[in-house]
DNA sequence: TAGGCCATCTGGTCCT
DNA sequence: AGGACCAGATGGCCTA
């Protein structure tokens, strides 16, 4: 059975609000407040102050419990009002799920714009879409791991990222995932899931083809122009 | 002006 | 029950 109308309004948070541009609606503030005046107009009546004589409204009006009529009418508001509540109530938690979901997708366009800042950089004027950075990434992990894996077979002895990467593209890289930051370490995980083997690697894409010296990023939903100015891709001799 | 990208709103579904 | 996540819809802005 649901909570009455007034204590389901009285739980209502009506401190969350970050003041967000609603224009044409309520804030959540407004709501609120709307919403436990009103509830504490239609609500029953608050208890008697201590002391005070408890005298019933239809006792106030004498003759009022005869007429059958006002009493409709009175129902009748009160269902109106009820339903204007719940509409109400429905449109503050509205409000605050939208809230929220606008700070969700802040947080997921922050997260986007700190992997844009550890990729390769472009000039300072150019922005990766969402769709690119994405994309940038993926083949950016694994032309990484296939240069390390090409470089380790080709160059025994390991030490493959410092030959073949030149000096400006180690503050590009993200770091190992363990203190034993080795070539081979670093990059056996990878090499154990190729993803020449990977049918949704861009090597095994007839979009992508990767060979040993060519610059590996050639998606071909990015700029050209943007392609040619990356510093980091072209295998370091 | 069409198309791409983006932010926001919205209702549905899943999860805790 | 409430929050997180998701996908569709919509409108604004920008660029070719």
């Amino acid at each position: 059975m649901p909570a009455p109308l007034e204590t389901r309004i009285s739980d209502l948070d009506c401190a969350s609000s970050s003041g967000s541009d609603l224009s044409g609606f309520l804030t959540d503030e407004e709501d609120c407040a709307r919403l436990q005046q009103a509830a504490s107009a239609s609500g029953p009546p608050a208890p008697a102050r201590r002391g005070a004589p408890n005298i019933s409204r239809a006792s106030e009006v004498p003759g009022a419990q005869d007429d059958e009529q006002e009493r409709r009418r009175r129902r009748g508001r009160t269902r109106v009002r009820s339903e204007a509540l719940l509409h109400s109530l429905r449109r503050s938690r509205r409000v605050k799920a939208n809230d929220r979901e606008r700070n969700r997708m802040h947080n997921l366009n922050a997260a986007l714009d700190a992997l844009r800042s550890v990729l390769p950089s472009f000039p300072d004027d150019t922005k990766l879409t969402k769709i690119e950075t994405l994309r940038f990434a993926y083949n950016y992990i694994w032309a990484l791991a296939e240069t390390l894996r090409l470089a380790d077979q080709g160059l025994p002895g390991g030490g493959a990222r410092e030959r073949l990467l030149p000096p400006q593209c180690v503050p590009c890289l993200p770091g190992p995932p363990s203190p034993a930051s080795d070539a081979e370490s670093w990059g056996s995980g990878a090499a154990a899931a190729s993803p020449l083997s990977d049918p949704s690697s861009p090597a095994a894409s007839e979009d992508f083809t990767y060979r040993p010296g060519d610059p590996v990023f050639s998606f071909p939903s990015l700029p050209k122009d943007l392609l040619h100015t990356t510093p980091c891709f072209i295998p370091y001799h």
